[in-house]
Order: structure tokens, then sequence, then C-alpha cells
DNA sequence: ACCTGAACACCGTTCAAGT
DNA sequence: ACCTGAACACCGTTCAAGT
């Protein structure tokens, strides 16, 4: 409905590299991962799709800028004032708060590869720093923070799969066999009644005792149960009685 | 270089559905989620795209059917004869590995959504059935499971990153921080070095003394470590000593 | 420098035509 | 029933033209 602009250069910028990053990822919350393309952010935008290639080298570049975004997002300043096994919540919270407001993200993320750009590194120092001076082995750390960040980014996977069944069911996404058993019946398919008696007994007892989700629920469970689990770990190891690391 | 097909329906049929999913798969460990078209898929098969037509709805359906048969070859037997902790660990394993042999396939599946086909849901009760037995209240059941998974899922895409930039290079893909920063030190950039030096340190430490890589090592100890944890759990659970729930 | 419009290669999907 | 070839809408990207 708007006039269109004419060609040749405008008086003043029509668009910005954060406008562009930022209506970037309200597109992709919008048409999922698949359909997120250059001209429907165009289009958004109120441009020609050429526009973008002014702020932006290609999909990938913008891509990776939105990567770039996502992960400052993360907040680890706890690391810095508290012990290692207390920062870990909050941190993992806010992981996964910036994931699952836009799962659709992690799809796109694991889609695009990565270009020459640095990744930001400061959060992953303080939080090596912070598992040092909880005493912990050097060569364990890095396994240690890729489990808990494999599991927080898996978490927020199943987001995916839960809001979309909740959603208008234009999205319905998984990865997990669970995932989709739990959006299933989220959408009132009773197929499980028959094939899985148990597991579909074992839903409904969940949904009757936690009003959080079956994936915020898990989310909390993992993540403390990973805490106990690495707690004790590092206990053993103190005692000179590492767990067997080879298979 | 061969000769062409003349029109006209085939004596034989030329594709059967069963060999369009394995070339799939095939397709994709080359081209990645994002450069995975039926067209490359019908070039490999040696027809037109319209062919393939013929044996799925659109390419969608293609996904689906993908997503079916991977989590067809997921192992869940020995939840059958195990106690529930000492099942996980092969039930992992082998979930991990249909992943890992093809990692691409988790950005595919988690772009691409569900249509109306039933999750396969044998495997999902038995593990329910085995946590049953081992004294897991029902309402506890399925979020230990949810965890689990989303734990496995994002250890494969750690499986991605690695591989990516172990392989030619083409592709480097990775959806958390650590994955991004181990990547680029694989690859010989020293970025980080002088950014995040502890870092730096311990990433050494790990390749020193583990033969297997960080995504390696960090599965198998966050797999124990949840396991650890859940074993805890349900400990303090018999003593009513329930962790909180609520945050 | 920063937009539009035309152009091109490629993609998903449909459909008529051929056997 | 099962292939090809033509056709169409849409996509990413490049580039000349315009201010």
């Amino acid at each position: 409905v708007e006039t269109r602009r004419r060609v040749g250069r405008p008086s003043r910028p029509v668009l910005s590299r954060d406008q562009i990053i930022e209506t970037a990822f309200d597109v992709l919350s919008e048409t999922g991962a698949d359909d997120f393309t250059m001209a429907r952010l165009a289009a958004r935008l109120g441009v020609q799709t050429p526009a973008l290639y002014n702020y932006v080298r290609d999909r990938r570049a913008l891509v990776n800028l939105m990567r770039w975004d996502v992960s400052s997002r993360i907040d680890a300043k706890q690391f810095e004032v508290l012990p290692w096994d207390q920062a870990i919540i909050p941190w993992a919270i806010s992981y996964r708060q910036v994931f699952a407001t836009n799962p659709h993200i992690i799809a796109l993320l694991a889609a695009v590869p990565i270009d020459g750009t640095e990744p930001s590194l400061i959060g992953l120092e303080s939080i090596v720093r912070s598992f040092l001076r909880g005493g912990w082995p050097l060569a364990r750390i890095v396994p240690a923070i890729v489990a808990l960040e494999s599991f927080i980014i898996g978490s927020s996977l199943d987001v995916l799969a839960e809001r979309d069944s909740l959603g208008n069911g234009a999205h319905r996404t998984a990865t997990t066999d669970v995932g989709a058993a739990v959006t299933e019946a989220n959408l009132g398919h009773d197929g499980h009644e028959a094939l899985a008696p148990t597991f579909a007994r074992a839903l409904r007892a969940q949904q009757a005792q936690y009003e959080s989700s079956p994936a915020d629920t898990a989310f909390r469970l993992g993540i403390e149960t990973m805490i106990a689990g690495l707690r004790l770990e590092l206990q053993k190891l103190a005692e000179g009685d590492p767990l067997p690391t080879t298979e």
C-alpha cells in the first residue's frame, strides 16, 4: 500500500545493519529456518531484495551476524563472582532463554556454515577460569563445558517442538523421538495411547504434577542432574579415583 | 556420460522409495542441510527432478521419511533386559552414532516440519517401563527421558562442528560457543590464544590427555554425569526429599 | 553511498506427453 | 504406472542505472 520508492540513492539510508538483523529474527520466528529467505526479509523491510546486499555480503554472512548476535546475549557474568556450580544455573537459564525465544535459530545456525568471523570468547574464558578456581583439572574443563552446552542446545530444540505444537499448527518440528511424541500428544492425537500405553500414562502424570511443560521440567531436571553429577565427578577426581574415560 | 533415457514409462522402474531415501542421506552428508535439494538428489540418482515426485509427495515428505528412518535405527532393546541406569549407555551410544554418522540430518529435521506420520513409539515405551521397574515415580520419567535425549542430540551437533573443521573446510558449522571455538582451534586459528588464554590452555590440556576429540570426551563425561545425577535424584526421591521443581 | 530494476542460474512443484 | 520435458513461481546474487 506504500508509495513506491523511486530509483536512485535515497537522501537518507533506508536500512541499517542492526535493523536488518533485528528484522531477520522476526522473520525467522514466523517462517522457520527452511523458509527464511532474503526476499521475505527484504519485503518485511520494505525494500527490494538486492538492497540487502549493501549491508551483508550474502545470506551466509547474514546468518553469521545472527550467530554473533545470539551468542553475545548469553550472560556468563555470574562465573566471575559465584563458584562454578552455582554460576551454572543462571548462565544456563540465560543461554536457553536466548534460544528458546526464537528456537528456529538453532536449525539455521546448524544448517549454515560459519564464516571467518571469530567467535566471542569472553564468556568462555571466564567459565574456564571459574572451573579452575573450583578445583577442576585443566584437561576436564572443556569436556564439561561442551557437555553442558550440548544439553542446553538440545533442550532448546525441545522448545521448538513444543511451541510449534501449541501454536497454530503451521509448524511442527522435532528432532527427538520424545519430542515428536509429546508434540503429537499436545495436538490431541492419541495414537500413542494404544501403541505406548505406559508412555501415555507417564506423560499424563507429568502434566498433572507439574505446571511447566515437559521441555521446561526436563530442562530443570537435566541441568540440576548434570551439576550434581559434575560435583560427584569432581569429588572422585579429588579422591584420585577418576571415572573411566576410555571405552 | 550416460546415454539419455528416452521419454515414456521405462520397462522396469528406475527408482524405488528405499533407494531414494538411502541416496538422500548420501547427498545430505556431502551438501549439508542448506544445500540439500531435490535437484541434486535426482541428479545423483540419474533421473530428472520430477521423477522423484512419483515416490514422495514433496520435499517435506521426503525429509519425514528420513526422520522415520533415522529414529528406527536407534536401538533401545537393552531397556528390556538391563536396569534403566545400565541400559542408558548402549542406547545413548546407538542414538548418538545414528546422528553422528550424518550430523547434517539434525539441522534438516529441525528445519523441516513434521507431517502427519506417527512417530515410532516402541523404543519409548520400553524405556518408560524400564524406569518404572527401577522405582521412578511416573511423573518424573518423561522429563528424565527428554533431558537425556536433549543431551544426546546436542552432543551430536558438536560432531557436526568438529567433523566439518577436520574435513576439507568447505563446511564449518557450529551451534554452541565452545563448538565454534574448538572448530577455530582445529583449523589452526590462534585468535583465542590472546583473547582467551585460559580456555586455550584448557583445550590443549584436553587434547594432550585424551585421544578422543572434545566432542567424544564430552559425550562420555556428560552421559555418565547424567546417569550419576539421575541415580542421586532417584535416591533422594526415595528418601522423600525431592529436588525443588519450581523456580 | 544506497536504492531500483533487469537479468541469470537454480530450486520446488505441476502437468501434459510418451510408453 | 513411471519416466521426460516444458512451464511457472520463487529464490540468491550480480550489475547497470539512477540520484
